[in-house]
DNA sequence: CTGTAGTTGTCCCC
DNA sequence: GGGGACAACTACAG
């Protein structure tokens, strides 16, 4: 009799999930649980304070014990902190074996080097497997003998070295699985308000969680070959919200909107990673290239979970040996202004609006807010705008997140800083009459498309004909974006 | 040391 | 909306 318990964190899905597999070889009863911890836990930490993001992870649990319950298992909720609630639950079913994917985020090692050394203590065997991510970062630490790779194409090279030697490859979601014994207590999934959080209050849904939705959604671009195979990221547009664009696919964004499935493991990325592959292999020899093509953005995700594996101290600027040191202004009125969407700049505050709502923004929004808040506008440190992004964010990843944040600040990856978005003719190329902003912002909304992202330019007499005074019903300017540029 | 390349700027002009 | 001038960074290859 083995008695298994397999540890779900990341990789909510059942599909090319290698450390399930591993778990279940060989096993007579297998306990599949989820541990929401309050206190401590990196991914849920946001999501105790956003509903939103809790809401997707309760609904990728629920779709989780569903497609258990149709394999005659079903899903164990444990509550606390991991390090107690594991080894208690291990204990408890007579467990001798102990299976998780690994996750690489710096609470994520401390918290697993702990579970790991109680499961050991206490006997068990502890069984772990790479499935985040195409490559394990820690073969690709070899390969660039311990040293952190802060450029793209030199990232390409030894991707594609491992890659060779080691090909992506996928395994399909099990046929079977053995069934859990009985437990003392029913652990089932909470809802929100179970968990004391407020409903969800102002927030939009743009995508659902769990693994069916994020394979629908994947199938629903694939079928769109010719925008799979010609994507280029930065002609996307961060504006675009298409009325009436199918839910299932992206919700009329320009991108893929795939980010939290991936960030939550309900899609795996090597399996998208070969759906594109196929994709490119019908269209061949006319697609698109990273580092713009899809696979590319696929290879940036890689590049920057490689990079924080190589990276002491990768949140932070102090003590982190790839990020520049920069002193950076401490203005927390100002912060507070960029976090909230109070700027004055309807471009920002409307990308902010959809941040704090939606929990997702286009790639270059995040570019524009990102640059406006450190080096292009405000001079604020890029880890407090990092924090921001990491409790708003859907899609939140450690790695990714507190890496792009280096790049926008020119700290790290990118210093040509004389490359500044501007608030105002950044937007206009995507969205000549303001429709993006209108939508956010509705007190802006009958203002003339002339001054829809510079509305303190507007005579007082179209500020009043909008119903939209500026000071009043919306905020002057926090800084001079001219003057600040200088 | 020099030259070059880097996902995603702005402004002006056709 | 696309092409070129502008201004001008750093890392890394040679
Ligand atoms: C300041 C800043 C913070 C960011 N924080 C995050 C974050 O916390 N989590 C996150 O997933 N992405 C983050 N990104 C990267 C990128 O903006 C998002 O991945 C992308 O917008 C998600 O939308 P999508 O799935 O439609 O992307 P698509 O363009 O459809 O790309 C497909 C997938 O590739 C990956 N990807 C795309 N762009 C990047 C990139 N630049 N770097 C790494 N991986 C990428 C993502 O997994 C994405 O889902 C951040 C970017 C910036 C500038």
């Amino acid at each position: 009799m083995v008695a298994v318990v397999y540890w779900f964190r990341k990789a909510l899905r059942l599909h090319d999930n290698p450390a399930l597999i591993a778990a279940a070889e060989g096993a007579s009863s297998l306990y599949p649980v989820y541990c929401l911890d309050p206190k401590t836990c990196s991914r849920a930490r946001g999501a105790w304070t956003n509903p939103n993001r809790m809401r997707f992870l309760l609904e990728s649990l629920a779709d989780l014990d569903a497609s258990l319950r149709k394999l005659n298992s079903r899903l164990i909720v444990l509550h606390g902190d991991p390090v107690e609630a594991l080894p208690a639950a291990c204990k408890e079913w007579s467990a001798s074996r102990l299976a998780y994917e690994l996750d690489y985020e710096q609470y994520s090692l401390r918290r697993d080097k702990a579970v790991r050394s109680q499961a050991e203590q206490a006997g068990l065997e502890v069984v772990t497997r790479v499935g985040h991510t195409l490559v394990d970062p820690e073969a690709l630490l070899l390969l660039s003998r311990g040293a952190p790779v802060t450029s793209y194409d030199k990232f390409r090279g030894l991707l594609a070295q491992e890659l060779k030697a080691r090909p992506v490859t996928t395994l399909p979601p099990p046929a079977s699985l053995p069934p859990p014994g009985r437990t003392a207590a029913p652990h089932a999934i909470p809802s929100l308000e179970e968990l004391g959080l407020e409903p969800m209050g102002d927030a939009a849904v743009i995508a659902r969680g769990g693994e069916g939705a994020a394979l629908r959604a994947m199938e629903a671009h694939l079928r769109r070959r010719d925008w799979i195979a010609s994507f280029e990221k930065p002609k996307t547009s961060p504006t675009e919200m298409l009325a009436g664009g199918p839910f299932d696919a992206g919700a009329g964004r320009s991108t893929t909107v795939l980010s939290p499935y991936l960030t939550f493991g309900c899609l795996s990325s090597r399996l998208l990673y070969e759906r594109v592959a196929a994709v490119y292999a019908e269209a061949a020899p006319r697609h698109s290239q990273p580092p713009v093509s899809l696979h590319g953005q696929l290879l940036w995700r890689e590049f920057y979970v490689c990079c924080m594996h190589a990276t002491p101290n990768y949140r932070r600027m102090a003590g982190n040996p790839i990020c520049r040191q920069i002193s950076w202004g401490e203005d927390a009125a100002l912060v507070a202004a960029w976090r909230e969407g109070r700027t004055g700049y309807p471009w920002i505050d409307a990308a902010m609006t959809q941040l704090r709502r939606e929990g997702w923004i286009h790639h270059l929004a995040r570019h524009a807010v990102a640059c406006f808040l450190t080096r292009g506008d405000l001079w604020q440190s890029w880890e407090t705008g990092a924090a921001v992004f990491e409790e708003y964010l859907l899609d939140a990843d450690e790695a990714i997140n507190f890496g792009n944040w280096m790049w926008l600040s020119c700290s790290c990856f990118f210093y040509q800083y004389f490359r500044c978005y501007s608030p105002v003719a950044f937007p206009q190329k995507y969205d000549k009459q303001g429709a993006y902003v209108r939508h956010w912002l509705p007190q802006l909304a009958r203002l003339p498309a002339k001054y829809i992202y510079e509305p303190w330019k507007a005579p007082i007499a179209v500020q009043k004909e909008a119903g939209c005074i500026i000071g009043v019903d919306y905020p002057k300017p926090i800084v001079d974006h001219q003057a600040a540029a200088a």
